[in-house]
DNA sequence: CTGTTAGCGCGTTCAA
DNA sequence: TTGAACGCGCTAACAG
C-alpha cells in the first residue's frame, strides 16, 4: 500500500559512489577499517540523498530490534501516563524505541500482548500486571526464551526478575510520623482491602509508626473502607461517631481521603485545624483542592526511569538471566500541604 | 546478546513435516489453496513447537510493519495519555501496534522523533505538534515520502493531511448557552492570550453565543488572562469590581475557572447561587473539588480512536494521499456540574 | 494443491 | 582498506 516513492538503499549509494554495499554500511557504522576519506563521501551523500537506515532489515540480521516493550493496564490512567513518560525518556537516549501495549486489565489481552511482543522480537518487556492476572504463564514463557523481563509496580513475587515499586511500608510510615510531628495524637487510618498488598503493606507502616513512637494502638481508629471516594466518606463520618474521636487521618490513597475531607466540611470540622489529613498517591487533584491534600509522591517517573535503566544496565554487562534479579525500591516522597500542616515548619 | 534459545521458523516445521517453507507459510496464513489437511497439520505442529513468526521478517518483506508511530508532546499530560489509550485500543483491533515517541515540547526532538518513524518503516504517523514547532519540514518530508500522516489536536492547517480536532468554537457556544439558560443574564468570559487559535476561538464562541441570543456584548465583561489558576483568581477580582459584576463566568479552561472559584470563595459569594462557573477541558480534579466544576469535554479517548480509523480507513481505500484530506472535528460534550446548577433540569 | 526460486536491505564473515 | 558472497526469516511469482 502506498508504496510509491523509491526508498534510498546502501545499494544505491553505493553504486553511485562505485563502491561496495559492504563498504557503504561500514562507513555509514563509522567502521574503524575504512579510510576518513570514503566515509565523508558515504555520508555526504547519505545526507544528499536523504537516505534513512532501514531498522527492519538491520534488526533482522542482528537478531534484535532496539525496542523495549511496554505492557500497561491502561493509558488513561495517569500514574501509567508517567512510567510511560520516564521509560520513553531513558529508551531514547539509548536510541531505543518504545512499543505500547494495554492489558485494560484483562488477562487475556495480556497474553496477547505478551504474544504481539514476542512476534515483534522486543529486546526486552516492561510489565505491569493486570489485577486479574492469576496465571503467569505468559511471563515465565518470555523468561523460557531468554526475552528480558522487567516488572514495575504490580509486580509478582513468583516471577523472579528483576522489578521496580514504590516502598509502600515507608510511605505509610512517614505519612503517620509526619502527623504526629504535627503535633496530632490519635492518628486514624481508614485502610484498603487487606488482600490487597500493597493496602496490607500501608496498614503495616501505620501500627509500626505508632509502635515505634511508643503510641497506644486502638483498634477501633482503623477502619476498613472500599478505595472510594464515597467509602471515604462513610469511613469518616464512622470515625466521628466515635466516644474519642481521632484528631488526625491517614486514607490509604486520595480518592479515600478526599472522601474523608468531605464528611469533615459536611460537619463543619476545621482541617487541619481539629483533623488533619493525609492521602497516598499524589493524584492530579489533590493540589486544587481545598485545603490542599497532604500526601505520599509514588516516584512514577523514576519507576519509568529504574524499569528502563535496569535493562540497559544488564544488557550492558551481557545477559540478563544470568544474574541475581535487583530489586529497586523507590523511596517515595512525602508532600506537605495544607491539609496536614497545622505547626509553621513542615 | 541473550541469544541463547533456539527459536522455532517456518523452516523448522517444514523439514520435520517434510514440507516446503513455502507451504508452511501459507497454511499459517490460511492460504486458500491449501488443503485443510495440511492446514491442520502446520498448525498443530506450530502450537506444539511455540512456533512465533517473526514480524521483522515478515515486514521486511511485505515492506510494511503494521505499526503506528505516535508522536505527542508528553505521555504524562493526561489529555495524551488518553489519546494513546483511544489509538492503541483500535489499533489492537487491526492487529497493528503503537510505538510511542515524545517530543518533550521540543522541535528538535520531533524532528528526531520522526526520523525513528521513518527508520523504523512505520506504516503511519500520528501526531500532535509541540509548541514551539515552527518548521514543518520534518512532516512535509513525511508526505513526500509517501508515508501516511494524521494530525490531531495540535494541528496545523499547512500540512494538508487527515486530522482531528474538537470543535473549541462549539465547546464554548454550548458553555456560553448553558449558562443563559440558568438564568445567568451578564455572562463573562475568562480569556486567554489571543495568539493561541484555540483560546481565539473560545473567545468568538462566547461572542456568538451572546449574538445568537440578543444579549448586549459587554466588553467589560471579557478579561484576558494567561491561562493559570493565578492569572484565574485575579480577573475574577477585576470582574467583581465592576460596578455590575457578572452571574456567571464562562472560564477559557479549567486550571483558570479554579482560581476564579477561589476568588468567589475568599469573597464570600455563593457559587453558583450568586455566580456560576464553568470550565473548559474536564480535567481530572473538575469531578472532586467543591462545588464540582462543570466544563466541556473534549473527547480525548474518540479523538485517538478516530486519528487511529482515519489512517485504517484510508488505508483500506488504497493510497493515502491520493484522496482529498479529511478533517475530523469532534464535538465536545457538555459536563453538567454543580458549578453551574441553578434549576434543577440541567 | 504444493514445490522452486528469488529477493526484501543489511551486516559480517573471508579473502584480497 | 575494500570487495564478494552469504544468510537473517519470510512471502510472492511462477510452475507443475
Amino acid at each position: 500500500m502506498t508504496e510509491s516513492i523509491h526508498k534510498t538503499t546502501i545499494t544505491d549509494l553505493a553504486r553511485e559512489l562505485q563502491l561496495t554495499p559492504s563498504t557503504v554500511s561500514r562507513a555509514l557504522n563509522n567502521h574503524p577499517a575504512i579510510s576518513a576519506h570514503t566515509k565523508q563521501l558515504v555520508q555526504a551523500l547519505a545526507l544528499k540523498r536523504h537516505y534513512q537506515p532501514n531498522r527492519i532489515a538491520s534488526s533482522l540480521r542482528l537478531g534484535h530490534t532496539r525496542i523495549l516493550g511496554v505492557l500497561i493496564p491502561s493509558a488513561e490512567i495517569n500514574f501509567f501516563g508517567s512510567v510511560i513518560h520516564g521509560i520513553e525518556n531513558v529508551a531514547r537516549q539509548n536510541d531505543y524505541s518504545v512499543l505500547i501495549f494495554q492489558s485494560n486489565e484483562d488477562e487475556h489481552f495480556e497474553q496477547q500482548g505478551v504474544q504481539t511482543f514476542l512476534r515483534s522480537r522486543v529486546s526486552c518487556v516492561l510489565a505491569s500486571l493486570a489485577k486479574e492476572t492469576t496465571h503467569l504463564r505468559h511471563f515465565t514463557e518470555l523468561k523460557r526464551r531468554g526475552v528480558p523481563l522487567v516488572l514495575f509496580d504490580r509486580v509478582s513475587d513468583e516471577l523472579d526478575v528483576p522489578s521496580v515499586v514504590v516502598n509502600d511500608y515507608q510511605g505509610a510510615l512517614l505519612a503517620t510520623l509526619h502527623l504526629v510531628q504535627q503535633g496530632c495524637r490519635r492518628i486514624a487510618h481508614i485502610a484498603g482491602q487487606q488482600h490487597v498488598p500493597i493496602f496490607h503493606t500501608r496498614l503495616q507502616g501505620y501500627y509500626d509508626a505508632l509502635q515505634q513512637l511508643g503510641l497506644p494502638q486502638d483498634d477501633t481508629l482503623v477502619v476498613y473502607g472500599q478505595v472510594t471516594i464515597e467509602s471515604g466518606y462513610q469511613c469518616m463520618r464512622q470515625l466521628l461517631e466515635l466516644p474519642e474521636p481521632p484528631d488526625a487521618v491517614f486514607a490509604v490513597e486520595d480518592f479515600t481521603a478526599l472522601g474523608a475531607m468531605e464528611a469533615l466540611k459536611d460537619a463543619g470540622i476545621s482541617i487541619p485545624g481539629d483533623i488533619a489529613i493525609i492521602g497516598f498517591a499524589n493524584e492530579a487533584f489533590g493540589k486544587y483542592i481545598t485545603p490542599s491534600l497532604s500526601t505520599v509522591d509514588q516516584q512514577t517517573i523514576r519507576m519509568g526511569e529504574e524499569a528502563a535503566r535496569l535493562y540497559f544496565d544488564y544488557a550492558a554487562k551481557g545477559s540478563f538471566y544470568e544474574t541475581p534479579a535487583q530489586k529497586v525500591v523507590l523511596d517515595p516522597v512525602l508532600i506537605y500541604r495544607n491539609s496536614s500542616l497545622r505547626l509553621d515548619s513542615g
